[in-house]
DNA sequence: AACTACAGTTCCAGAAAATGGAACTTCTTG
DNA sequence: CAAGAAGTTCCATTTTCTGGAACTGTAGTT
């Protein structure tokens, strides 16, 4: 097995509660004897893929990797417009704005814009969380024919609160409703309180789809601001979506009915 | 030699102009074999560490890396950076160099970097002054909007000395001054004789702002070495604003006419 | 100061992966 | 369809990687 394996495993140790790692964390996170993770860790410090975090035991992400992982974004260049679009309705609005993409059945986060606001919603980008369990998540899923959505489901949900759907035809009857309006909504799933409106656009030539998502604190924004997140985010999303030529796109509709999706 | 060096020395061909690779440009950048060439993408993809563009023969950054290079932010805090940049061109200046914070109408000094010269500026790393009074204090205070300085001082000012702004609205103006220059700079206000130098940047996605501060005697220092001290204090506070995506920051450009603000 | 517990490093031989040249397969383009 | 370019696979040799154990260093405790 390649040590090129192994350092990877080791950049997807961090996340948002862990921006630097050690040995000791490396021997119980990915279970390898510990002379390997000294070993390997000092190895990619030397290759210039860590950083030692002053003169500590403790190894962070490098400038290198900072880099190289910003020309993710332009290389897919989906996400960089997606990303205008989040940023300038995020600053409309004074809500916090997202990019995410989904790989599988989880939904990662890719850009954020925090918004002005006091009640500002903490973000978690890199964390992986379950697609059928936020906003973003459903939007994307919503791009896939049922029985995609089963398949990526062979073992049902499970469901990490009480407002996520419980059980897939749950999912599917959500997705149905995403389909028909055009955008999906969350409301105390991830985060107490915490209201988000996503859209979902795709790029047909590379295959790329990434989901724009607004997050707001449910108590501080009426009907009708939350209809004007929808319309905005929608308007900049269609943008993308003519641009792109992407016929899966639905141009969100205004809530009329009061569904939560 | 490791294969991570080689594996770094790929991710280190990404710039700004090239945003993937093939097997030939690895050739002819790296000088390497072709069959190398050809095997290390192949397993820096196959371990996640590389995407392959569409169906094509090119290789990109992986998500995995954005995710990765995203915690170096939080990793390296934006005090960190802002000391470094200080350190530098305090070394290069001979003068005294600070990073400095705001809370509220407050400003906190956090580092210093002494400098050389005989007339040294006398510091006060931990003690709150006013931010109105100071250049590190209006640098940053330049960030908000009118209406937030407003909301900071309820009850007017009260200038510690004669040179510092003495209303909200004489506070505003030298505001305006910053925004449009992107430096701040003081004379005779918390010390006598003493001038000062600030450039302000912040990081968006943790909210964090800081102030670089480079301090000499007014007397000591001519109009030219004066301009090179903004232009290396721009510098590094635009390296940070670049790496942050700051867009409130604003390239300092150099004193025209000549106006204390 | 000695003891202990823990974190990290170094050593070793066997096992596994990387190397570079050449032959081979696509893919482009005239 | 032929020629050239780009990419892949094969091979034996060389080098690196692995994992267990012994070793070093660093607190915290008595």
């Amino acid at each position: 097995m390649s040590i090129l394996l192994s350092a990877a495993d080791v950049l997807r140790c961090f996340s948002s509660t862990r921006h630097d790692v050690t040995v000791t964390d490396l021997v119980t996170l990915l279970g390898m004897p510990k002379s390997n993770a000294s070993r390997l860790l000092r190895a990619m410090r030397d290759a210039g893929l860590l950083e030692s975090v002053g003169d500590s035991k403790r190894y962070r992400p490098s400038l290198l990797l900072h880099q190289a992982g910003y020309f993710y974004r332009f290389s897919v260049s989906l996400i960089d417009r997606a990303d205008a679009v989040v940023a300038r309705v995020g600053e409309q609005c004074g809500h916090t704005g997202y990019v995410s993409v989904r790989r599988g059945a989880e939904i990662v986060g890719v850009t954020v814009h925090p918004g002005r606001h006091a009640l500002r919603v903490v973000t978690t980008i890199g964390d992986r969380i379950d697609a059928s369990a936020s906003s973003t998540g459903r939007a994307l899923l919503a791009r896939l024919p049922d029985a995609g959505v089963r398949a990526l489901y062979p073992d049902g949900l499970t469901p990490p609160s009480d407002t996520a759907p419980a059980t897939v035809d749950d999912l599917l009857a959500r997705l149905a409703f995403i389909r028909s309006h055009g955008y999906a909504e969350s409301n105390d799933e991830a985060v107490r309180g915490v209201r988000s409106i996503s859209v979902a656009v795709g790029d047909p030539v590379t295959g790329a789809e990434v989901a724009l998502c607004i997050s707001f604190p449910d108590a501080t924004v009426a009907a009708a601001e939350r209809t004007g997140i929808i319309r905005l985010l929608g308007a900049g999303a269609a943008e993308i979506a003519a641009l792109t030529g992407d016929r899966l796109f639905v141009p969100p509709n205004p809530p009329i009915a009061e569904i939560a999706s």
